[in-house]
DNA sequence: CGTTTTTGACCGGCGC
DNA sequence: GCGCCGGTCAAAAACG
């Protein structure tokens, strides 16, 4: 598990990690989390909630199957990331952003991981999605989807329902981002078009408007589901800032719940994606929020204390949040064809960190994006850690330096 | 005045 | 067919 190289930096692991819980307790963020990637974030919700026996800063995601070892049997999602955050009260978003407190992944996730997301938001199209045959192949695999994961899988849309939880994510979100959701904006397109027509000929009530808009989409095929992305955020804040312009569209009551489920879209023209903010019903304290679809455009706003449009959401303030022990299996493999192990993460039992991290997160997700941002080359920890990989990151350059000139 | 939020109505999917 | 439920729409209200 540990190179050599990395097991010449143990003798400065006690001092790392007095030096990490100390960083730690001054910016007061506490990490409990839970990312993941899932088919239906309602569901991963639901399964979390059921799940409650085991106490969220215990949660642990092995290599084994995640249905397994999370209590998410039978689900059609894979946990592809896992971690969460909780954030202190006393900070909340003031000082420091979502994007901020997302910074924490920057020591879950590998260089490796990063070289994934080198594809910039708004490059070129990327990767065709997964053939036909490799879609077809995860059906077989996948006995327990529901119609609907299925029909994505006969559309050639994502889907990242195995119980492996493979390349399917890897596949699917750095694949087909833009061509998802530039397919499906340009069908809400020939939509309007054809809802234009179709108000020139009768206009006689609002309603009927609505039925126009809406049918022409359950005629022609059933409405196309983005990878959904979901987190849980210990926070007094339902929506997070997460440098994206979002305009709330609908509010709905959660069933079993007293908090309401809020249903936000991303305002930037052309751009599909939407999330979902709710309160776990069970733990206030937890805010749940889905993204689904990806970005097709850079970060469009500069959070607290930037200056500058941030093509990429790099502009926010970078509160380095505590460091992690990197495994180095950890480092995920560039080829997308590979399978990639929910990798698990932790720190001392103390800090009730866990987290895993995938080759298949996709920049157009806040948080990641923010790992991205702070594994840039242009960071000194970056190149450490493509160096060396483990540990390095959570011990700062000069220390490790001194550590090794001792030797 | 433009943008965002609120909120009731509506739609499609699904189970019975 | 009916009812439930999640998700969406769009007019009205609120906001800056």
């Amino acid at each position: 598990m540990f190179s050599k190289s990395n097991a010449q930096t143990l003798p400065v692991l006690s001092h790392s990690v007095i030096y990490l819980f100390i960083f730690w307790c001054n910016i007061r963020i506490k990490t409990l989390g839970l990312f993941c990637f899932l088919k239906d974030g309602s569901e991963c919700v639901k399964s979390m909630e059921k799940k409650k026996e085991n106490s969220m800063a215990n949660m642990r995601f092995s290599d084994e199957n995640p249905s397994a070892t999370t209590g998410f049997g039978g689900s059609i999602f894979d946990m592809v990331a896992v971690g969460t955050h909780e954030v202190s009260g006393a900070d909340k978003w003031g000082a420091l952003g979502f994007m901020d407190l997302l910074g924490i992944h920057q020591d879950f996730v590998s260089p490796s991981l990063f070289d994934s997301f080198q594809t910039p938001i708004l490059s070129p199209p990327p990767p065709p999605p997964p053939s036909s045959s490799e879609v077809l192949l995860h059906q077989d695999i996948l006995h327990e989807q529901k119609q609907d994961t299925k029909q994505q899988l006969l559309q050639g849309l994502p889907s990242q329902a195995s119980t492996i939880p493979e390349s399917s994510e890897v596949l699917n979100n750095p694949a087909t981002p833009n061509s998802s959701s530039i397919s499906s904006s340009s069908n809400e397109a020939a939509n309007d078009e054809q809802n234009k027509a179709g108000d020139d000929e009768e206009q006689d009530q609002d309603q009927d408007k609505t039925k126009k808009l809406l049918k022409p989409k359950k005629k022609n095929q059933k409405r196309q589901r983005e990878p959904r992305f979901a987190f849980m955020t210990k926070s007094e804040v339902d929506h997070l800032d997460d440098g994206y312009r979002w305009r709330k569209y609908g509010q709905k009551a959660v069933k079993n719940s007293p908090y309401p489920r809020s249903y936000y879209r991303c305002t930037t023209a052309g751009c599909g994606v939407k999330k979902r903010v709710e309160r776990s019903s069970e733990d206030p304290t937890i805010v749940v929020t889905t993204y689904e679809g990806q970005h097709t455009h850079p970060c469009p706003i500069t959070p607290r204390g930037s200056v500058g449009i941030a093509p990429d959401c790099s502009g926010f303030a970078a509160v380095s949040a505590p460091s992690f022990v990197v495994p180095q299996r950890q480092y995920l493999h560039h080829n997308h064809q590979q399978h990639v192990q929910p990798y698990i993460y932790t720190t001392s039992p103390s800090m009730n960190i866990t987290t895993t991290a995938s080759s298949s997160l996709n920049s157009s997700f806040p948080a990641l994006l923010e790992a991205k941002r702070l594994f840039s080359p242009n960071s000194s920890t970056s190149s450490s850690l493509r160096d060396h990989g483990l540990l390095q990151d959570i011990v700062p350059t000069q220390m490790r330096k001194e550590a090794k000139e001792e030797e």
